[in-house]
RNA sequence: GACCGGUUAGCUCAGCUGGUAGAGCGCAGCAUUGACAUUGCUGAGGUCACAAGUUCAAGUCUUGUACCGGUCACCA
């Protein structure tokens, strides 16, 4: 080894090894307190009227594990903020876990039942909900360690938790506010309720699973009606028909007919409807309002009668006659043999397939019941309040619906890729109005308030006598104000004035419509500004075969173990290239491995430059080559490029050229060729060129900092002093413009 | 059924406002002990799903067809 080498840190005699570095270097970052917008203004390396650039994480769940979903968003989102502070913005990526309390509370419930077989009602609600409280406390540092260690350079100092003091306070201050403004009623509607979880389920959270089960024709009096749901049936004493088949012109609307029916004999009642589809089967249905939103929707048109035949816990009802009381699975075989007595049943298909409902968030399937409950009314007109939503303006008629298009339609949001945007559209015309109370326990209990028929709405009892509702708000009603409760909501804060809205929000598409829809529509309504100028949707991170990870496949690819591995600039990095916004991107290890090395490689081409700078007087300024030029200017049309890419969120294309340059140009082709050069005799020459490769290498780190930010900042901690234009690379000056 | 994607090298995909095909991985050959155990160079491999249309010119725009995938709705 040479005397000039014995210059070069040791560090680097060594492959770069990402396990020895990453967590010093994340501490680092944290003491350094850069990750707070208000400590750069403090320390100049922000100015106090500078653009703001913020983004809120959407809060993984309090109690679950990273995975590769989280890692790809905290890459994304990590990029874009990192890069947006080296440009001088004031950045602000504010931290949150949330509860997930449908999921959260059958997790506990689920752990209590299997140590002390202990269902929820023996255990009590307050007790529950202690037990809930110390598993999420327990849990929220697993989750909250592991987002560290991707390297995400979140302001811990404002972490959220959805079910805090502050967030309670926003919440509480929505409900009353949309109740007041009749946006929130209470009301006896067709709800989805799961029989196992005991609660009611929102629209989006039903999941429909395909299934086969016989259907069976019966009898009813003059017609025959088919269902896959005998039990339901007891109570059926409407038929209903499209009005204009023919087949059944002479029944008239209204009509009543005496027929024989499971329990005897009964009065039917024809009613014309074009719900009934005359392709369907005979065309004729009768319908069970009570456990079917469809016939509810039916029931309500005509003012019919409606009747309960199963019960909460899925028991037939005193209706059922002789099968009160028995579980709707056991009663079905029992029925039909009753009425194949009876002569009622016609026809059974053996093979009919059809999709049931199921609770997605893990409980049973879904049993509709009309229940009393709070909605969102989404299609109430009311006067808009102040507005900076373009195309809406205070004093405008509105619906929430409408709100929420105007704010994408006329640009408030844009949404990448803008595809999505007419998807958004369409489940914005098919939505219905929102339940949002829930029968469990974990979550943010609604304020409202019951006495002898009476209903009042408000935070604290209004006294003696007077019962809160039990019910819980839907975790998805809390999450809708997240960009606004984070940031200080309902209080007009420094950081609401200053971040909201907020630059971007970045977030899988599979949940367009659970939260981005819902927050444009809490913030437009509450506040009159669109919750994040951007949206943008990534894709599914899937396995090389192009398969959904799930533990069932063995499939899963578990982040913390890759960045043990080939260390989190490289997990990154392999989930950035090739991921086009809402594309599917697959994923396997040799991907990250490759990654692995271009790490390695950057730490080579580092160490190659310092060791051939270590003699350099760069105070002497040197004439430069026209190839030195050229270099210069291949670097700086670099850096536009992945700067501009980076503006437009093509990630993938910024990195792929990131990774391209200072592979396949700056290590074959500059390095290479300037190894002549350093060798030679002519001085001048050289300086020249070691002025070069200390801007070549200097940006490189710089260019690369958002993707891989833990390799490039060891390597810049290894800087000599007058080579650096900051302490730390995560705040250094991005490589604009090159002033030679 | 409605809507939205996709179909380009063996694999995974890129190809922006139309100008005679690109990357990574893989494969084959050569070189290299080096800034690099994780390297470099060279090469093979494509009638861009199919058909018609617009155009001087079509992976690129239009229409239709086939297949694959997704989302939503519905089946009483």
């Amino acid at each position: 080894m040479s005397e000039q080498k014995s210059d070069i840190p040791e560090v680097f005699l060594k492959p770069y090894n990402a396990a020895d570095h990453e967590d010093t270097i994340y501490q680092k970052w944290e003491e350094s307190g850069y990750f707070n917008p208000d400590v750069c203004i403090e320390k100049g390396v922000t100015t106090p009227d500078a653009e703001p650039f913020s983004i809120v994480l959407p809060p993984p769940n309090v109690t679950g594990t990273l995975h590769m979903g989280h890692a790809s968003m905290l890459a994304i989102e990590d990029i874009l903020v990192r890069y947006n502070r080296m440009r001088g913005k004031r950045t602000l990526w504010v931290p949150g876990t949330d509860s997930a309390a449908l999921a959260t509370q059958s997790k506990v419930e689920g752990i209590i039942y299997k140590q002390e077989k202990k269902r929820r009602d023996e255990i009590g609600r307050e007790e529950l909900l202690k037990r809930i409280d110390v598993f999420a406390e327990e849990s929220k540092d697993t989750i909250i360690g592991q987002t560290k260690k991707m390297g995400s350079s979140l302001d811990w100092s404002r972490y959220a938790f959805t079910l805090d003091e502050k967030r309670y306070k926003a919440v509480m201050e929505a409900f009353i506010r949309m109740y007041n403004d009749g946006l929130i009623y209470r009301g006896a509607r067709s709800v989805n309720w799961d029989p196992n979880m005991q609660t009611t389920v929102s629209d989006d959270e039903i999941e429909y699973v395909e299934q086969k089960d016989p259907f069976y024709y019966f009898q009813y009096g003059p017609f025959v009606i088919g269902t896959v749901r005998p039990e339901t049936k007891f109570g059926d004493k409407y038929v209903v028909m499209h009005p204009d088949d023919e087949r059944y012109k002479d029944y008239h609307h209204g009509q009543t007919l005496e027929i024989e029916w499971i329990n005897g004999p009964i009065t039917t009642t024809i009613i014309k409807d074009e719900a009934a589809d005359p392709e369907v089967g005979t065309g004729v249905m009768t319908i069970t309002p009570w456990h079917s939103a469809v016939d509810f929707e039916i029931a309500e048109r005509h003012g019919l009668e409606r009747e309960q035949v199963i019960d909460e816990r899925g028991l037939l009802l005193p209706i059922a006659g002789e099968f009160a009381g028995q579980h709707i699975k056991k009663a079905r075989p029992l029925i039909i043999e009753k009425m194949r007595e009876q002569g009622l049943v016609v026809d059974i298909d053996e093979n009919y397939m059809h999709k049931i409902a199921t609770n997605s968030r893990g409980g049973g399937t879904i049993e509709p019941q009309i229940k009393e409950q709070w909605f969102i009314n989404v299609n109430k007109e009311f006067t808009m309040g102040q507005s900076e939503v373009p195309g809406v303006h205070a004093g405008d008629q509105v619906t929430l619906k409408t709100l929420m298009i105007k704010a994408v339609e006329n640009g408030g949001v844009s949404i990448f890729p803008d595809r999505f945007e007419r998807v958004y559209y369409n489940w914005i015309n098919n939505l219905h109005d929102w339940c949002i109370s829930r029968q469990i326990w974990y979550g943010h209990r609604i304020p409202a308030w019951f006495k002898a028929g009476e209903v009042k709405v408000q935070i604290d009892s209004p006294g003696e006598g007077w019962q809160q509702d039990p019910d819980t708000l839907d975790t998805w009603f809390s999450s809708g104000l997240w960009t606004m409760s984070t940031l200080g909501w309902p209080d007009m804060t420094e950081d609401f004035k200053t971040y909201h809205p907020t630059t971007v929000l970045e977030t899988g598409y599979d949940i367009l419509f659970f939260w981005v829809a819902r927050m444009i529509l809490m913030s437009t309504y509450l506040t009159g500004q669109v919750p994040f100028k951007n949206a943008y949707l990534h894709g599914l991170v899937r396995d090389e075969k192009g398969k959904k990870m799930s533990k069932s496949l063995g499939n899963i690819i578990d982040p913390l173990d890759m960045i043990e591995k080939f260390g989190a600039d490289a997990t990154r990095l392999s989930l950035i290239v090739g991921a086009a916004p809402g594309n599917d991107m697959p994923l396997s290890e040799d991907k990250i491995r490759a990654y692995k090395k271009f790490a390695n490689k950057l730490w080579n081409i580092s160490r190659f430059t310092l060791t051939n700078l270590a003699d350099a007087d760069f105070s002497v300024t040197a004439e430069l080559s026209p190839r030195d030029q050229e270099i210069l200017d291949g670097l700086h049309a670099t850096v536009a490029e992945v700067g501009a890419d980076i503006d437009k969120f093509n990630l993938y294309l910024a990195a792929e050229k990131a990774y391209h340059y200072v592979w396949h140009e700056l290590a074959d082709k500059i390095l290479e060729e300037s190894k002549e050069v350093l060798n030679g005799a002519d001085n001048e020459a050289k300086l020249a060129r070691q002025t070069v490769l200390k801007e070549c290498l200097t940006s490189s780190l710089k260019l690369l900092h958002p993707f891989m930010p833990f390799v490039t900042e060891v390597v810049w901690q290894e800087l000599l002093e007058d080579m650096r234009d900051a302490e730390m690379l995560m705040v250094a000056k991005w490589p604009e413009k090159i002033d030679r």
